[in-house]
DNA sequence: ATGGCTTAGTTCCTAAGA
């Protein structure tokens, strides 16, 4: 089966080229970030005749995400993460498809840096990795499944020095990624793909796709138990080339 | 040192993204 991330930036103007991803690559599962819909106005009806069903945490304006599944309704486990009850962004969704846990992540991009932002972003990421430890201790395939707005390590960036400031790339944020996966997570696409340069997203700003600069912010991270089943993991990085793509390309991974 | 693009809402500018 084949379960995907993809950060649409904006559903509305992501519908067509969504639907077509869905023709074209039959995803068994989606989790997508950046909706920028709210509840009220997510296309369910249109994504329900493409044949999925969808669960969605919806925020007007920027944020939301969605787990979806082909031809099976996600049953919804969690939407939020516990620690900090006056977050009101949409940013975690944990539904059960199947025999399987999935979680739809839009961790917070943190910048600028330092300040306030980043310090939610340090928090948030605390807070992930609870709940990450409540996962493991159940003993199932669960797989963790987002936009981390994380570079982990300097092999995922096109420049290390053009992104040196970046929030993604703080040592804070790489400790605190480091530390979730410590915790017993597979790194799909590192477990694919153990050196170089893979991208998963790639600026609209000064041509960042004509040149190939990207880095690699969107990860899967499977539980043991996930990781037994992994059979395959990449980018499907042709779409990030097409009319009115999103700035992040799906990135999904293949279980047995 | 800054902006470059894109989306959406407060819409003919601003906020946010990364």
């Amino acid at each position: 089966m084949k379960i995907v991330t993809y950060n649409v930036n904006g559903i509305k103007a992501r519908l067509p080229r969504l639907l077509e991803y869905f023709a074209e690559q039959q995803p068994d599962v989606v989790c997508l970030q950046e909706l920028k819909c709210s509840d009220e106005t997510f296309p369910a009806a249109e994504i329900d005749a493409a044949g999925y069903h969808a669960v969605w945490h919806g925020q007007k304006g920027f944020n939301g995400v969605a787990v979806l599944a082909r031809g099976v309704a996600p049953i919804e486990r969690a939407r939020g993460l516990a620690g900090e009850p006056e977050d009101e962004h949409s940013r975690y969704l944990e539904c059960e498809v199947g025999d399987l846990v999935v979680a739809s992540i839009y961790l917070p991009n943190g910048n600028p840096q330092p300040g306030p932002k980043f310090d939610y972003k340090l928090r948030w990421m605390e807070r992930l990795a609870v709940r990450a430890r409540e996962l493991l201790a159940e003993e199932r395939p669960v797989v963790l499944a987002g936009d981390y707005n994380v570079i982990p390590r300097d092999d995922d960036t096109f420049s290390v020095r053009a992104m040196a400031n970046d929030a993604l790339m703080q040592p804070e944020s790489r400790r605190a990624y480091r530390r979730l996966l410590a915790q017993g997570w597979t790194d799909a696409l590192r477990w694919r793909a153990p050196t170089g340069g893979v991208w998963t997203f790639w600026d609209y700003q000064a041509g960042g796709w004509q040149r190939d600069a990207g880095f690699r912010i969107d990860h899967l991270l499977l539980s043991p138990q996930a990781a037994d089943r992994l059979a395959d993991a990449g980018v499907d990085k042709e779409y990030r080339g097409r009319e009115k793509a999103s700035d992040h390309a799906p990135t999904w991974i293949r279980l047995r």
